[in-house]
DNA sequence: GGCATAGGGTTCGGACAACAGACCAAATAG
DNA sequence: CTATTTGGTCTGTTGTCCGAACCCTATGCC
């Protein structure tokens, strides 16, 4: 997730006993990553976090130090204190944004073409499937996008709709491969790309594609998911050509 | 992959420490259930594979005992002793292969349905971009498949036709899922099923699948593969069918 | 038969992770 | 000013994991 190898790693590699601090910080970076938890006071307490996960507070201490260093949050004491999710979350400097991003490249390539692929499959599987309950869901997420007034707000809709989507596929395991990938590419980046001129195109293809799957047609579905999600990776090439480095790989 | 939940498991539940035995015996059962290790003496020494996985001797002895205990290994004492494979790996009586299958029913078809879903997808892609190495990969899995003398030989030849495929997408992330979802069958159940029949079947259809895979023909590879992954669900419902239990679950 | 050897089986102590709980320090609400 | 909420610190206990030594047993070989 963050670095350390997934723990679902298969085959070849040492195995690292993996700390329970580890588990947290990736909780904790995921929630952000999905929107759970947006700029500005938002994260609970040290001993409320620990109760909430099961773990011990040093555990949760020990992670929040972690983030704090890493300088994904801020920590304020006292009355009224607690750990904040920065403002600019994740890598700060558009320099720091271009190191991470070409140093992590081909990994970036690998997701967003995963996403491309399995999203659509999600999209159609969707469509084929969702009950009422699944169309209530979506359209009201789809409601909650349309309605979102800032920036923070947006982003959590938007998992919060894609999230809605992949769980009409009534299947756990591509919801968790799509949230899995989400996750990733938001994590590697600090947050999802974003821009008004996406937001507007994404508005959209939300909209079409909730009315797609809605409708049971699946293709149609699966066509809109793929476009759709090329919307991150677009904004990324543009971030890395703009900022000029050669990061140049072959598609 | 065993019973305790995934490591990368992503929002809900409590975290739970990971114990390194446990992932000792998830290596190993999934090293078997890709046919590393086949029927008979083939497991290292212990102290062997405490130094490959990189983790105490103890460790390894705690997850070998869970393995012997549950009836996947016999354990021989004395020079040229070792740990060994059971010849009828897996649960052992048909009762208790049914007891294991009710009891994760749902589980089942869930891996079953992102299966028949997922593997086309990447036989599709593997077909649009497979290279002349790949081609080279797969028509010697292919051929290994072919010359597999024995039902050991057979599984193993079978991992690895299907790892080729996915490799041929060059998207390490579609090759872990193909992986995952193979070796989660393989462990709930012991075994990926098989018959004489059923590798009839497969014989005609990993010919069919290559071919088209390596002729590029996506949509035909596609078809197979959704109609080829369906081989192991159908006999585990025959087998659940044959053992009579009520098992009925909304497919 | 007898002995060396290659395996599993057992035991011990130390390093460290995780937990639980108490307590300190700071900052704010009232 | 004071009570309260919150992060920060400290301590003791438990359990995991490691490493290494040592014991037991079956086998191969002379």
């Amino acid at each position: 997730m963050t670095d350390a190898g997934d723990s679902g790693a298969h085959w070849g590699g040492p195995i690292v006993a993996r700390h329970v601090a580890d588990d947290v910080v990736d909780r904790l970076v995921t929630a952000v990553a999905l929107g759970v938890y947006v700029t500005g006071q938002q994260l609970p307490t040290e001993r409320e976090l620990a109760a909430m996960l099961g773990v011990s507070r040093s555990s949760v201490r020990e992670a929040l130090r972690q983030l704090t260093e890493t300088g994904y949050l801020d920590v304020r004491r006292g009355r009224n204190g607690g750990y904040f999710v920065r403002a600019d979350w994740g890598p700060r400097s558009a320099e720091h944004v271009q190191r991470q991003i070409v140093a992590n490249w081909s990994e970036f390539l690998h997701i967003f073409d995963a996403r491309t692929l399995v999203e659509p499959l999600i999209a159609r599987t969707a469509a084929s499937r969702r009950t009422e309950a699944d169309i209530a869901a979506m359209t009201a997420a789809l409601a909650d996008y349309v309605a979102a007034p800032d920036h923070d707000a947006s982003r959590r809709a938007d998992s919060a709709l894609h999230l809605a989507i992949a769980e009409a596929t009534h299947n756990p395991i591509l919801v968790a491969m799509s949230v899995d990938l989400r996750a990733r590419i938001t994590l590697n980046l600090g947050a999802e790309p974003y821009s008004d001129e996406a937001r507007r195109t994404a508005l959209v293809q939300h909209h079409d594609l909730v009315a797609a799957v809605v409708e049971g047609r699946g293709e149609e579905a699966a066509a809109i998911a793929a476009v759709h999600f090329t919307i991150s990776e677009k904004l990324i090439r543009e971030l890395v050509a703009r900022a000029g480095a050669g990061a140049e790989v072959t598609p």
